[in-house]
DNA sequence: GTATGTGAAACCGTTCACAGCA
DNA sequence: TGCTGTGAACGGTTTCACATAC
């Protein structure tokens, strides 16, 4: 891995390519150069060339890339073959869809170890993490409680938070915290629509 | 309206403030300075102050901004004082869940109009999009039926596609596509964890 | 010959700093 | 005086172009 400082939105793309890499490995593609899996995730050649190597040399000149191996070294990059615990709290809503649906989360995670999703009540949030060993909280309840329940999984020890409620959660800036907003995803489609009459 | 490239990311931060002002308009605040608004909505002022300046000037110098009236504003840049009409193919999964708790959606989006969610067979697509002016599909299925569904919600004549599978759909570049992608930002999570040990 | 890996250039977005105005 | 609006400086990301390796 290099020493300079590494953007996130590199990494970001990293997981578009691993999803990308494991389609053309099930379609049984073995070799694949910058500019096929560019011209599938619809981005430049030399960005993800550029994106690769920030974390090392996995190409081979004149051929390309091992899908395979390139998926897999990508897999490890991204830290996906480790398996992670999460907590889940909202289980109306949003939330019973990503648990009573729990295929929908294995099909688009296939080359993904998640763990044991466990509902809990509120209250027994705090045992539930340190005896499970829960790394990552998730957040699909209302609004409302959206900041109580982050600063109860921050009390209980959390490492990360998914965050799908479109509250912008004050943490400690040493807890990671990723939002999925599609409320703002609508906004940013309406303003595009308006901007095109 | 100033006639430099606006960039999305611009775009996507005037949501932020807009949420952020509606919410001191309800707390009763009837002024606010960059400054103040900026340290709510976790970025520089300068660069509030900036994004706006892409589409008029909405202030007082020394004073601050009307917090209703920016807000107003904002809507209005985003196009969401018109009734956007919406259909959701994918009623299993999180499509059940975006429209069984219709009251999740009203609660974070108490500022904006939207229409009404249809749903309906993929065979009936075509006709309902025509009649109800139906302008954004939305794509909650499962990822293996996702590009046929935008394949079909293209042919129906539907102007925006908001995408909740992990797939990168193939459409015409006229038609604008935003995606939802939790996965992604799950794998951004595990990789910072990743980072810090 | 072909495709990667990577410095350099071009481009874009953010932040600074201050003129302008209430 | 205080805060907006904005040109200029800065920093970061993308793209180019070519040396390098198979």
């Amino acid at each position: 891995m290099k020493s300079v400082n590494i953007p996130a939105i590199a990494v970001q793309r990293l997981t578009l390519y691993a999803r990308n890499l494991a389609l053309l490995d099930q379609k049984g593609m073995e070799v694949v150069s910058s500019a096929g899996l560019a011209d599938i995730c619809g981005v430049n050649p030399a960005q993800i060339r550029k994106d690769l190597g920030y974390f090392g040399q996995f190409g081979i000149r004149g051929v390309g890339y091992y899908v395979k191996e390139l998926a897999y070294e990508i897999r490890k990059i991204l830290g996906l073959e480790k398996e992670w615990r999460l907590a889940l709290v909202g289980v109306g809503n949003l939330g019973s869809a990503l648990l009573r649906h729990a295929q929908f989360l294995d099909q688009s995670y296939t080359f993904v170890q998640v763990g044991q999703i466990t509902v809990a009540p509120v209250k027994a949030l705090k045992r539930l993490v340190k005896d499970k060993g829960v790394e990552i909280g998730v957040i699909a309840i209302g609004p409302r409680w959206a900041q109580q329940v982050a600063d109860e999984f921050v009390g209980a020890g959390v490492r990360g938070i998914l965050n799908f409620t479109p509250v912008q959660l004050r943490c400690p800036s040493d807890l990671h915290v990723e939002n999925v907003d599609f409320t703002r995803m609508l906004d940013m489609l309406c303003y595009r629509l308006t901007l095109n009459q």
